[in-house]
DNA sequence: CTCATAACTAAACGATTGTTTAGTTATTTT
DNA sequence: AAAATAACTAAACAATCGTTTAGTTATGAG
């Protein structure tokens, strides 16, 4: 063994992960991820292999995040009323350091195209569908729909949070309780 | 007068628009806009300026387009039943050329933050007012709703515009459709 | 204390970015 | 036909991109 790391990878990813989230993928430099995360070029390569495996600790990172009001959702036992709790949830997260930054993981499926690594591709596939997972489990409590009606009201909510997102970063709180409300008269 | 140009800008534009609806501003390159408009480098200096000029016609030539369903809206005369129909239409045409491409405005409207161009900030608020205020002209053909509902509605149904858009470039014909389906039970 | 080695700094890498420029071709006007 | 000039080609521009590498510093193990 020898001389320890100066950082804690942990702390280093959120930093990074914020700036992801302001800024998107593409329009986010190693040079300014240097600065962000406050180590250097250098030690970002060591630690995460490149700028893609920076961001897709970030989105790991992100989902962590996001994980605690899933749980919550998961864990509240109103069904359709804890999801809409969960929309109201996740735009006081999306707000927490600063506003209109939308959500990590949709902004990011609206920059990607078809082309895109795999590996990012695959890890929002994998979180939406776990995503409408849970919102179809929600759904399933309070009340007796055939499993059609449940997979196609998840399926409409999921896009709502599609909307939510790009809402969270143009519209004004007004308007995005309005959003919510309206999408809830649906379910 | 001397020599005549070779293309017609009309027609490189929205070839240029066309990549840029595919790919976004940002992961569009001068060398793609040279390959895909078919002139050079200075020609398209020479009549646009630079990329942010490309950028902001082909944004034109993309209103221009959708221009042509709003106008078909405005003209329906059977209201809510109208938007529903836009909303359809806009699907159709978002997979004219391609799947899974979205709204350029929409896509421009993710991409972008607070430090944008101006001129393309502009653009994209003007042009999301403008159908709103085409939705609430709508909505006010089949009800006598006082008019703060009739803008709470048309917020609703721009935000989930934003949602049909993001749909359009992730999810099946089948999700679309029973999302549209949803969204105007509401209104 | 010494030595091995991991973590650091800082400079450079080639490739690509958006943009400009020098030189050539083609067409209109005199 | 000649002169003028706009449109073209192609090369180069500085700046920045993501990535690598050579050289230095610091720390744990023997």
């Amino acid at each position: 063994m020898a001389r320890k790391k100066n950082y804690n990878e942990d702390e280093v990813v959120e930093k990074a992960m914020n700036l992801f989230w302001r800024n998107g993928y593409g329009t986010t430099s190693m040079q300014m991820l240097e600065k962000e995360m406050g180590i250097n070029k250098f030690s970002i390569y060591a630690s995460f292999g490149n700028k893609n495996g920076v961001f897709l600790e970030s989105l790991k990172c992100y989902k962590q995040k996001l994980n605690v009001l899933i749980d919550k959702l998961k864990n509240s036992s109103d069904g359709a009323a804890g999801i809409k709790q969960y929309f109201y949830d996740f735009v006081e997260f999306s707000k927490e350091t600063e506003f209109g930054k939308g959500c990590l993981v949709t902004n990011t499926a609206n920059e990607v195209n078809e082309k895109a690594d795999e590996k990012i591709k695959n890890s929002i596939t994998t979180f939406t569908e776990n995503v409408k997972q849970v919102f179809a489990f929600k759904l399933k409590q309070d009340s007796n729909k055939p499993a059609a009606i449940i997979d196609q009201q998840a399926d409409y909510l999921l896009i709502s949070m599609f909307g939510l997102s790009a809402a969270t970063r143009v519209f004004s709180q007004a308007q995005i309780e309005n959003y919510i409300e309206s999408t809830f008269k649906n379910v």
